[in-house]
DNA sequence: CTAATTTAGTTCGAAGTAGAACTAATGTCA
DNA sequence: TGACATTAGTTCTACTTCGAACTAAATTAG
């Protein structure tokens, strides 16, 4: 190791601001009546005519132990249902119910708005490279362990 | 709002960047035998003489009603100490036992020569760019609500 | 076709999380 | 001084989280 630690700033950096946005974003989704991860799964279900619990785990970032009480809950609220797989008595598909769907043709476009205002004014330039620093980094986290 | 939400790439960068090093991080942690938010809270008390518990969740981002759960379990385990502030009986010092001490002289280095590898080879503008853009992207989650 | 392995989900335990309500101590100000 | 507001921490509830152990249903191998 160099000198002293020149990456923490990067590293603090990065956790400051991945927590500035969550705070925000969490804030509106809970005054929206749902959890962070409630609205990421109905985000996830929207428009689609479902799927596996093992997908919505791998698009949400959720992982299986996790899955099953989130929807657990959103089935006993009504918006989520879960249904057999046709050929796949292992695998359940999970699916929107009609009152799904409502709160997320209200839920969904709010949300947007509400990030929207955020990024109000941002050049299509400033997101490339936004995201290209973004994609950069989170490589180094990937790395094979030594 | 122009056509299509074009901040959304945008945030699903900064959230994949974040778990991905959160997925890193944690895991190393952990085999340390620590929790993420254990070893930020040795790692913040290490080389003080300890401060206040509202003190010590501004600086690692903890809300109070957590921190008491956190530092419960920490006592619990001899790393940590509660102490009376010397002119307000409202507040307590947190502080490092000196098995505390002792784990951060081990556990801090430990996390970050992990860190470390991580970020082997990247260059000083490397950091600076980055940080730069992360605090640029911050600001954008601080703004006042409309 | 059985035996071993893999995969899908659930369950369990320990922990962290936010937010709200609460107690105790301190500060303000009229 | 006494009412009021603020601040420090704890407690409570509901929820999320991971990882590991577990059950059931495929799949693969021999």
């Amino acid at each position: 190791m160099s000198t002293q630690a020149e990456f923490l700033p990067t590293v603090q950096a990065l956790v400051q601001c991945y927590q500035a946005f969550e705070l925000d974003s969490a804030a509106h989704i809970r005054a929206l009546g749902l959890t962070p991860p409630q609205f990421d799964i109905i985000a996830t279900l929207g428009n689609t005519r479902g799927m596996t619990a093992t997908v919505l785990g791998e698009k949400t970032l959720i992982t299986k132990g996790t899955l099953t009480g989130v929807v657990d809950r959103l089935v006993a609220r009504g918006w989520v249902e879960r249904a057999a797989h046709d050929s796949d008595r292992r695998c359940q598909i999970v699916r929107l119910t009609p009152s799904g769907e409502a709160l997320f043709a209200q839920a969904f476009p709010a949300h947007m708005a509400h990030l929207a205002a955020r990024f109000a004014g941002v050049s299509a330039a400033d997101h490339a490279r936004w995201q290209a620093t973004l994609h950069e980094l989170e490589q180094l986290f990937k790395q094979e362990a030594a």
